[in-house]
DNA sequence: GTAGGGTTAG
């Protein structure tokens, strides 16, 4: 179609402004925007007086992209031509401004919107409304909800359309403020029927389900599309309550949303994939990888990605090696930086430590942070300290200290009772200014998330979990477990107020999920970090004495305990 | 006549 337009273009005589706009914004929209770029040049060269609509179109393309610099740069070019941005203008800018988190230039923008394009007519908001949906979406895309949720509650309720609640929706679900992103879902909701969700919007809310692990809230919102005809736009909808059940720890929810898809992508694949790797069913992730072949999806980089996860994390380290390899002897995909890390994760989360350093050595770009942190938590899990401390010391060099890298070293030299290490570790993390996060734990309720850190007495319960914790602990020391104590593996993480091994984060979360449970339905707890390798033996221990599964989400992976072992075999 | 906002997997 397009090469058609460009030869009747190209024979015309007389091209004016709009037959060259039309052009440049068919190619834009065809996915050739190199093509529309070199018109747009063309007609720069041939001093064709540009109007609002070529800079626009231009503009667009680039913040369609998430190339919002460039946007930026061409947006500054043409105020300097003196062409007048209109609304259409601002709303690429914005979402230029919102793709690179560029705060400053958003806000530039908001004032030039307020200069010069808002109308501000009462009787006439929906011009308007278009840019401030985008300054919502700028504003929340540069990590300022606060302000985003101040022009969002500016627009008067009836003034709003479906994209305000998204992009404010969207805003909080992707900052780590899932709470209000579902709150402000539920209000939607109850606005009558006058306010729809759409597929974007559902998006959303499930994106907050996944992260929170609201595998009540993500039921209704699947029972809520169900209801509401969304037949046509089901394909985005699907992946997303497909990463939402994995996520939420019911993989055979998300296998039943993937079985019943009319029409699937490499999303819906690799989320499925993704899915058996978080869980550690190896085998059943590489019986879809089969599947995705017969149907016709050739594996590419991001497929190999999460197999070596799957491999890594099912303690299929042949397997992976294999993926590997084949991946550019039969694919002809290049391993990148991201395969090379995800490599030395599977080879030395299974202790193979000689190997890992080779493929480290052997890597044909620089390893970076994500490599060390790699290898140094294969460290972590065996014990390695000689190693441990070698790619702490690669971190430094780095500039790259984080946490997470602190609380490693600290704890390999801790399960080492290397004590005097572990000081040190502790005061360098002091002395560098790192701030450990806090260790958090949530579980689902009957009404809702019950949320505790360590040594948490803020629940209205308190008393009752502390006692069933004590009692718990009591009747596992009987059955042969022993608290890390006595050699006290003082875990970084939620270690702060002295010793607080029996009242960590998820130690409580799960005394509190026995509390409230219902007899053999599964209790569902997240650990925003890795679980504690305590913790971790007392659930394992815990599992035997009650009759509900434990399923737990750390930062790494799914635990599922169950009658006295865990599913991560020891692949964490 | 020609330009425009918000979504998913690692």
């Amino acid at each position: 179609m397009i090469q058609q337009a460009n030869k009747v273009f190209e024979s015309m005589e007389v091209k004016d402004v709009v037959s060259w706009n039309a052009m440049v914004t068919g190619y834009s929209q065809a996915g050739r925007f190199e093509e529309a770029l070199g018109l747009f040049e063309k007609m720069r060269e041939e001093k064709i007086e540009l109007d609002v609509v070529t800079w626009s179109a231009v503009i667009a393309g680039y913040a369609q992209k998430g190339h919002g610099y460039e946007a930026l740069g061409v947006f500054r070019q043409m105020q300097l031509c003196g062409s007048k941005p209109n609304v259409v203008t601002l709303v690429s800018v914005l979402s230029g401004c919102a793709s690179i988190a560029a705060l400053l230039q958003g806000k530039e923008t908001h004032c030039y919107a307020i200069k010069c394009v808002l109308n501000y007519d009462w009787n006439d908001p929906g011009e308007d409304l278009m840019v401030i949906n985008g300054l919502i979406d700028m504003y929340a895309k540069c990590k300022s909800t606060n302000v985003a949720r101040l022009m969002f509650d500016s627009v008067a309720p009836s003034d709003r359309n479906v994209v305000t609640w998204t992009v404010m929706i969207g805003g909080y679900a992707q900052h780590g403020e899932e709470n209000d992103a579902l709150k402000l879902f539920s209000e939607m909701l109850q606005e009558g029927n006058s306010m729809k969700p759409n597929a974007f919007t559902i998006c959303c809310a499930l994106m907050a389900c996944a992260h929170l692990a609201a595998l009540r809230f993500g039921k209704q919102i699947h029972a809520y599309i169900l209801r509401n005809r969304y037949e046509s736009v089901m394909l985005f909808m699907e992946n997303c309550l497909i990463d939402m059940y994995s996520k939420s720890g019911d993989i055979h929810a998300a296998r039943v949303v993937f079985d019943n898809m009319q029409h699937r992508n490499s999303v819906s694949w690799t989320s499925l994939l993704t899915a058996y790797g978080m869980h550690g069913y190896g085998e059943e992730a590489i019986k879809v990888l089969d599947y995705m072949r017969v149907a016709g999806f050739v594996p590419d980089g991001i497929t190999f990605l999460v197999l070596l996860y799957v491999c890594s994390h099912s303690g299929m380290v042949d397997q992976g090696i294999r993926f590997f390899e084949s991946m550019h002897t039969e694919y002809s995909v290049t391993p990148e930086l991201d395969h090379y890390a995800c490599m030395v994760d599977l080879l030395g989360r299974a202790g193979r430590f000689g190997q890992a350093l080779e493929f480290v050595h052997s890597m044909p770009m620089e390893p970076t942070a994500i490599v060390w942190i790699a290898l140094l938590s294969g460290c972590r899990i065996h014990g390695n300290v000689e190693l441990g401390e070698y790619a702490a010391a690669q971190l430094q060099e780095l500039g790259s200290e984080n946490d997470g890298s602190y609380t490693l070293l600290s704890n390999i030299y801790a399960n080492a009772r290397r004590w005097r290490d572990v000081a040190r570790v502790r005061s360098l993390m002091k002395y560098s200014g790192v701030k450990k996060r806090a260790g958090c734990s949530w579980v689902q309720g009957k009404k809702g998330t019950a949320t505790f850190y360590v040594g948490d007495r803020s629940h209205p319960q308190f008393e009752q979990i502390y006692k069933l914790l004590a009692d718990l602990i009591q009747r596992i020391k009987a059955i042969g477990y022993v608290p890390e104590t006595n050699c006290a593996l003082h875990d970084v993480d939620d270690e702060e107020k002295g010793d607080l091994l029996f009242e960590h984060s998820e130690k409580l979360a799960l005394a509190y999920g026995i509390l409230v449970s219902t007899p053999g339905v599964p209790i569902h707890i997240t650990k925003n970090l890795r679980v504690c390798t305590d913790c971790h033996n007392a659930f394992t221990y815990i599992s035997m004495i009650i009759d509900n599964e434990i399923i737990l989400r750390d930062s790494s992976r799914f635990h599922h305990f169950k009658s006295g072992s865990c599913s991560c075999r020891g692949y964490w």
